[in-house]
DNA sequence: ATCGGCTCGCGCAA
DNA sequence: TGCGCGAAGCCGAT
């Protein structure tokens, strides 16, 4: 596909590529079909939409869809993303662009919005579903469809064509191409104002009311304690540089600690931006902020690489040779404790440790990072296979987390399998993949504190 | 408390 | 072709 940068001469050429090779017409207006970044500031591709309608003095309709079937979305997802929406809804409006919002297969609403479009811009993600609605759209429509990349730093394609090894390998790649995308991006108006388009749209501001009327299940609740959109998003940010970034080396690894930037639900809606969460970070030049870059840049474009270059991103399959073969090997090994999906989703274990990081996912929609390894290792360890143990882990995963679904997500549950990370001395069911064991827990942290702490807020709530 | 060994494969130097 | 080294490991020796 092409570059395409006449239009825009304040967003790198390599962020824009064409899906389709349909030629500009008269519309009513350009069409932003917004996805993957929902939100209203440093979005590459609402920037590129509204030079898009400046240059043809055209207005700027903003559409998006909510897709209620979305595999494993739930009432927790949605309203977190609906409470993000309701807000982006309202800054667009003040920039006079009208945001509209249907339930339909996102694909379905931007083929039928695209008839009266000269022009369609799209934002990006990188999992299977919102790609084939891309693919659709791009074959369906007479219009260009434009998409510009938004949702990572540096773009996928510019940091490696293929699928990166480990960490080692992509981040001198991501590094060297930092300086010229880590740039701000400045934000202008449209020209016309098309608050007065007149178009069906569904009244999203109340969240749990668009909830019940899309029929969305409710077997996950949705958490108190993240409340989504870009403003709560930039408080955390705020308070996460202000007050937890100096102590973050010592203590991000300590789930007591409450030290965690918490921007992964906001990053993985596209509530926040990660070049904003970047450029922010690296005002403040200390060693510690280095390291928060490194889970920023080089880990979450790692696991985005992963899921980008990966067919079998969510399955045992996608794991490498070397890690495959040795838990083939050793599949049959005799397991110690062997549980059923609905133990393991019940948190009816033998260990309270990883009784108390189900919970905790349970409750609050969100385990803590080193948590979330021990809990991975764990179910490989106790599960009858290595496969069912990685569709368990994806899967409960993808339901309780409000960051789930995502491609740190997926890496991150591949991890505790092998990916990314090199062998170990051979050992029963692991084989060379590195093994995790709760003597580890206490040695790095009060991992009793944890569980007390955990088991006080599931006493409460239930 | 600290340290080497474990083990594979990438990427660079030669 | 050889060599160093790597996301969070554990284990056993000192």
């Amino acid at each position: 596909m092409i570059g395409d940068s006449e239009m825009s001469d304040r967003i790198e050429r390599e962020r824009i590529i064409r899906l389709n090779a349909n030629k500009r017409r008269k519309g009513i207006f350009v069409l932003y079909w917004m996805q993957a970044s929902q939100r209203a500031s440093c979005n590459h591709a609402l920037e590129y939409a509204i030079d898009s309608a400046n240059e043809k003095s055209e207005p700027l309709l903003v559409f998006f869809g909510i897709y209620s079937k979305y595999p494993a979305a739930n009432a927790r997802h949605f309203r977190f993303m609906l409470e993000g929406l309701a807000e982006t809804q309202r800054e667009l409006a003040e920039r006079g662009i009208r945001l509209i919002v249907r339930a339909c297969s996102p694909d379905e609403g931007a083929i039928e919005l695209a008839k009266q479009a000269s022009l369609v811009v799209t934002d990006r993600a990188y999992m299977r579903l919102p790609r084939q609605w891309r693919a659709r759209v791009a074959s369906s429509i007479d219009c260009p469809l434009v998409q510009v990349e938004t949702n990572v730093v540096v773009p996928v394609e510019e940091v490696s064509h293929r699928e990166e090894y480990a960490a080692r390998t992509i981040r001198p790649k991501i590094g060297k191409l930092l300086e010229r995308y880590m740039v701000p991006l400045h934000e202008r108006i449209p020209k016309r104002n098309s608050m007065s388009l007149d178009f069906e749209s569904l009244d999203i501001s109340n969240p749990d009311r668009t909830i019940d009327a899309l029929g969305i299940e409710r077997n996950v609740p949705p958490v108190d304690i993240y409340r989504g959109g870009t403003s709560e998003a930039r408080e955390r940010l705020r308070h996460f540089l202000t007050e937890k970034l100096a102590r973050y080396p010592f203590c991000r690894n300590d789930p007591n600690a409450g030290c965690t930037s918490d921007m992964s639900p906001y990053l993985h809606f596209g509530q926040i931006s990660p070049l904003e969460v970047a450029l922010a970070v690296s005002k403040i030049r200390s060693p510690a902020s280095d390291e928060y870059l490194e889970e920023l840049l080089v880990r979450r474009e790692l696991a985005i690489n992963y899921v980008y270059y990966n067919e079998n991103y969510d399955s045992f399959e996608g794991l490498p040779g070397w890690a495959k073969k040795t838990l083939r090997i050793h599949s049959k090994d005799t397991r110690e404790y062997i549980y059923s999906d609905s133990d393991f989703e019940m948190a009816r274990t033998h260990d309270p440790y990883w009784n108390a990081a189900e919970k905790e996912m349970i409750l609050t929609g969100k385990m803590h990072n080193y948590m979330r390894m021990y809990w991975g290792k764990k179910i490989l360890e106790w599960s009858r296979s290595p496969e069912e143990a990685f569709s368990l882990a994806i899967r409960l995963n993808d339901k309780y987390e409000l960051d789930g679904r995502d491609p740190n997500g997926y890496a991150g549950v591949a991890w505790c399998f092998g990916k990314h990370d090199r062998p170990w001395r051979e050992r029963p069911i692991f084989g060379l993949v590195r093994w995790m064991d709760s003597s580890g827990l206490k040695r790095k942290f009060d991992a009793d504190l944890y569980v007390y702490d955990i088991e006080k807020l599931w006493a409460e709530k239930r």
